[in-house]
DNA sequence: TAGACAGGTAAGCGTTTGCTTACGTATATT
DNA sequence: AATATACGTAAGCAAACGCTTACCTGTCTA
């Protein structure tokens, strides 16, 4: 996981691993506490933080102190340089699949 | 970078170091030999075939022997699982983006 | 105020990554 | 046939990853 200059590890690097991923997945949904998204891993509890400090760094998250519970964040819009990277790939794609991801994006604002 | 139980490194993992996005984005332009392709890395060239090797074993890629020469030809839809997954983001984007986005894949299939 | 609970940090360890240099192999050129 | 070219493979090594257990701090609650 390649760390840039400024010592933030890039976006593709954290979402390089799938337990990351998921852990994003899990944002999405809805901003939660550490052990809300440890209960859904198997790996130990300090495995899971220090997942999240990489999302963390990357910016990929934020997190709030609640009394003792830290609640995590999600912030799509740094998924924009992954999201850039793919795009210059669109005209590969067939005009079904482009067609689903518009209504997709369409239905979600909806 | 994790490597599924088939053995094949996942897409993710293959895109996650910075030199082996720029080498995919050279073959977007065109199939390119291995030294085509180092020509544009600083790096030794058994490190850009280690690269290559890893793109290859993804599925990102593949490689024709002609003569002497090893040409390696982009495979963009091996691609989806990263365009599937950063889909589910799609939601978080403004209008404005996700139009130039649409525009740009309906140019260039003009 | 004495636990109990949430969760970060440190240390340690085996594995993987990413690079280098040295070398091997196949094809092309003279 | 001898040599040059293209490129892969092997070995070695430092650094990064990913995980564990042990421990620490801060906040709630009985």
């Amino acid at each position: 996981m390649v760390v840039t200059p400024d010592r933030r590890p890039d976006v593709f690097g954290a979402i390089s691993h799938p337990a990351r991923r998921r852990m994003l997945d899990l944002l999405v949904e809805a901003d939660r506490s550490v052990n809300t998204i440890a209960g859904h891993f198997q790996m130990s509890r300090p495995a899971v933080s220090q997942h999240l400090r990489v999302l963390l760094e990357a910016g990929l998250v934020t997190e709030q102190r609640r009394g003792r519970e830290r609640c995590y964040h999600l912030v799509p819009e740094r998924l924009g340089p992954v999201r850039e990277w793919i795009a210059h790939y669109e005209r590969f794609w067939d005009d079904r699949l482009l067609r689903l991801q518009q209504q997709l994006a369409k239905r979600s604002k909806e």
